[in-house]
DNA sequence: CTGTTAGCGCGTTCAC
DNA sequence: GTGAACGCGCTAACAG
């Protein structure tokens, strides 16, 4: 059996009060006795039970995070970035909060699980991250979930996900938005400013808010241009928006689908960067050159991309900054923006995968 | 305030044990009941307290998961395939475990906070994941705290280190050992086979289990050609041994250094995929062409060798299955391996950023 | 400053 | 089959 509270006590020649108190610090306590409470706790290898003392004061140190897919660099980047500011790090002498990195696989069910597994918890925390699934009866139970959680005091914090009103109860601690309309927005107008016309477009998954944003995002370029979908050329164009996912082999089947619909495609715009060199395997397994024949373009600039081949053109998403943000919200050491809402700027990152297409090169 | 298990007998007109056994399902109870108590917990709502639970059944359903480096695919990947044994996914009606993942940054400090905090969260499970920092006392730490875990019936298993043994108490229910140093040795042997003798090396990051057992692997295969430290080939190979990190920023500086210590260096193996990558944007930096100047390799196959340029020579680890596994091990659901301890096989996987050398093409 | 006393919510004997 | 009662280990009142 695990040494326990009253072992220490009874060693330290003490109540079990005093050993609590001692080991919290939030009452004086003699010199004196502190002292001795300390010696007997280290002579006994004393750890405290996280559960009983969960249960007696109503508190846990457990912070749970969602995310889509841990083996995906977007979510470790945020995760990572995130669980430095609550973890127990160098300098946090309290031992700071655990993190419970939960794998959703962008499933609801999985979702809507972990969820109630941290409530079982009673979590002191949770962070919902990447992009929401699109659906009234999802959107109503997660709702439900969050606000019996924030009811019951933990705080919740939404990163890379759009704003969730809750039926009631305390509203959501703080929503971190990122911009991915105006990133692709950008993105595809850069496409456009280098004289492409026949832009093709990969999206993300059905159903995830962020797939639907990026898309209006490129959407919204076009229509800029005088290339809305009322036009013979907007409607071109959006015969070239090819449904995909989130991973390269979606990319690779993407880029050749493009190719049958319009074979003489410049530009391809990607849900993110992973999609992209899954676009760019396809077209070079094709005898194309990038950018030479094709242009493509990624998103949320992923470490990876500055290395591949060509060097990525794509959207920073400041993956690290939101996370640690996050972080800091969720463990209330930040204050929550106005209207609990923030948007995180994107960034377009021009580099060598996109270029004019070959009819207006000089 | 939640509602609890008497709230839930009050509305099912029974004794809170008996919604305790039907929601356990250890003890007979009639269909009729049973049903009354179902109803009353859907209707009510009920999450029960996992702490409450944890304290009194002295279990709990909390899997540490120790990692160096969440923002790292490796360590993701890893983590992704154990949490998708281990967690509450489609099919696991009981919910599975909740993985916990912790990031130490490598800092022994870390680790031993977290197998305390593991400690007293009670966990049902710990597996510490990527190499070991190899020193006396940090490993001696490591294993008095994991000692005290077994002993209080935490399964441990250790995934890409060595294993280790404890001082008393059950031992580690299982070591997954990845091949390493065979992997580091076949590379170095296919540098060799394609005609190079500049060999340069660019190790992890200091005082690691798999630093150490990569260098050896590449040394086996110099020795093993005639060119031991004791001849003037191997004197200089070892000269060409450059201290690096994980990371690419280590990779470029490294390769700079090479470049410094002999310019006519004609392959580099580096410690991994990311300082793989950061040796060959220095190189490119420089002029010089990859592979047609100097071949580069890497080590662990990351997804994103494959798009890099140019695609990545490199020693395959199989970190889905060896997560997988540990994750299948950690719940007993798989048998451990005969000694406790399995060797993880590696594999060769030569791409195009190794060839020959310049002066023996064709 | 310190000891005593109640629970926190649940699993689990032991009776019935 | 079911209920009453106890205890898991700790914190938070309440006294002193």
């Amino acid at each position: 059996m695990a040494v326990t509270l009253a072992d220490v006590a009874a060693r330290a020649g003490v109540s079990s009060a005093t050993v609590s108190r001692v080991l919290n610090g939030n009452y004086p306590v003699s010199t004196r006795t502190r002292e001795r409470v300390l010696r007997a706790v280290a002579e006994l290898d004393y750890v405290v039970n996280g559960h009983a003392r969960a249960l007696a004061a109503a508190t846990s140190d457990l912070v749970g995070v969602l995310v889509n897919d841990v083996a995906d660099p977007f979510f470790g980047l945020l995760a990572s970035a995130l669980q430095g500011e609550i973890g127990a790090g160098a300098g946090r002498p309290d031992g700071g909060k655990l993190a419970i990195v939960c794998n959703t696989g962008g499933s609801p069910d999985s979702e809507l699980t972990y969820l109630t597994l941290l409530e079982r918890q009673r979590a002191a925390g949770v962070v919902l991250t990447g992009g929401a699934v699109e659906d009234a009866a999802h959107s109503a139970a997660v709702a439900a979930r969050l606000a019996r959680l924030t009811s019951s005091g933990t705080q919740v914090v939404l990163c890379g996900r759009p704003p969730l009103a809750l039926p009631d109860g305390p509203p959501v601690l703080a929503s971190l938005v990122f911009d991915d309309r105006g990133g692709a927005r950008r993105l595809t107008e850069h496409l456009l400013s280098l004289g492409h016309r026949r832009i093709g477009y990969v999206t993300g998954p059905p159903g995830r808010s962020t797939t639907r944003h990026r898309l209006e995002g490129h959407r919204a370029a076009l229509e800029a241009r005088g290339l809305g979908p009322d036009t013979p050329e907007g409607e071109a164009a959006e015969r070239l928006i090819v449904a995909g996912g989130y991973d390269r082999a979606s990319g690779y089947d993407a880029a050749l689908e493009l190719l049958r619909r319009d074979d003489a495609v410049t530009a391809v715009a990607a849900a993110n960067d992973t999609v992209a060199l899954g676009v760019c395997a396809a077209f070079r397994d094709r005898g194309l050159d990038v950018p030479g024949d094709v242009s493509v373009a990624g998103f949320d600039d992923l470490p990876f991309g500055i290395d591949a081949f060509p060097a990525l053109t794509t959207v920073r998403v400041p993956l690290q900054e939101a996370g640690a943000r996050a972080g800091r919200l969720v463990m209330g050491r930040s204050d929550p923006p106005p209207g609990g809402v923030a948007t995180v700027p994107t960034e377009l990152m021009v580099r060598a995968s996109t270029a004019p297409p070959r009819d207006v090169r000089p």
